[in-house]
DNA sequence: TTATTGACTTTTTCTTTCAAATTTTCAATT
DNA sequence: AATTGAAAATTTGAAAGAAAAAGTCAATAA
């Protein structure tokens, strides 16, 4: 890593505590600068915009996540503790970014290209994780899942679904509680569980 | 049903057709009079506000919505048909009057009680006839459902919180097409047939 | 006594304007 | 190449005023 990356990572990691904090519509450049000692100017050198800074923060979290995920999935074995392992992950990541991650889930209306590809790539990365533990359990016969791919979309749409949906009933519209997420996370799991085994493996008699 | 509950009855048809196609926001107390030749006061004669007779209008669809429903439930014995015949009734009805119902799930910023009251109506009815479903199928030992009206709560919230998803990625705001509505049909039917088989009767050996 | 209305008041929404805050650019400097 | 201060361009937010819509009421008709 040159001087030029790490300068950038230093913004990154500046950048990420403040809008995990604040959300990007609460932070200005000028105060990223100022915890760094810098001028406002040197942000614009390493980043095009803000809006270039913020995806890159929101993909070097989605990174660390992602990773930290897979580590500990290296050595499960059981379908079912997989994907309620996720489903503890996940939560603890939303709980911990949720300001972060909120801007690109509520205003559809105008989310500039970078992020909408940013966005996507973690939407990619967690099916592609989920679909990973499918395709593991039917190679070990623990499962039936004939589209793993699709149906790990299927299953994390309803998943995050439920999550707008437990919020709405609640009329909670931003920085829902501990007590809030935790409800959510224990229907989640009562899904996960239904619905793994609707792909349980079954003998042929 | 008396004079008074028959003009009443007008009113809501002609609101209904205002509010179903452009909702309440873009429609005027004035528009609906005009469209009776009544005056405007009159309206207000028979509802105490806007938001009363949108009320009115959304409990009346929703009531012609589950007689039909359980109308057409009634001689079907297989919970998985019961519950696609659901689905394709739920998407009819949300593409009819979209509009209509678009109003309550987007702004959760601040819906009137008497709202509240109609939305949270639908949503128990819905519950509770797919929680009807669930026991009845119970009963013959074709599914296993401890706790049925739970079971119902996640399943409805798995499926509606698909169609946020659905939309979301496709960064559709309003009026969906008929082709984004089939395919949210399509992955909540998948999404039926699994879970259902997760909740199948297995005889114990 | 109930149903109906036109004219009126109040509230909400929309438009415009303008200053302040913030982002973004750039020529000069290290 | 990295960095900066100062300035331009853009966005945001508040205030004011106009327009539209909601809601009220005393008078009238049936």
């Amino acid at each position: 890593m040159d001087n030029h990356d790490k300068k950038r990572a230093l913004i990154i990691e500046a950048a990420t505590k403040r809008f995990a904090h604040f959300g990007i519509a609460k932070t200005t450049m000028t105060e990223i600068a100022k915890d760094l000692s810098l001028s406002k100017a040197l942000l614009y050198y390493y980043f095009p915009d803000k809006i270039s800074l913020y995806a890159a923060v929101l993909e070097s979290i989605a990174k660390k996540m992602f990773t930290k995920i897979q580590q500990g999935l290296k050595d499960m074995d059981i379908s079912e503790d997989a994907i309620l392992y996720l489903i503890d992950m996940r939560l603890a990541f939303t709980m911990k970014y949720y300001n972060l991650f909120d801007q690109g889930l509520n205003s559809l209306t105008e989310m500039p290209d970078e992020l909408a590809r940013v966005m996507q790539l973690v939407g990619n990365l967690e099916i592609k994780i989920l679909a990973e533990i499918f395709k593991k359990a039917n190679q070990r016969e623990e499962l039936r899942v004939e589209d793993p791919t699709q149906t790990a979309e299927i299953f994390l749409n309803a998943m995050i679904g439920m999550r707008f949906c437990v919020l709405k009933d609640k009329k909670v519209m931003f920085l829902p509680t501990k007590e809030e997420f935790d409800e959510i996370s224990k229907m989640q799991k009562k899904l996960a569980v239904i619905f793994l085994n609707g792909l349980r493996f079954q003998k042929q008699s």
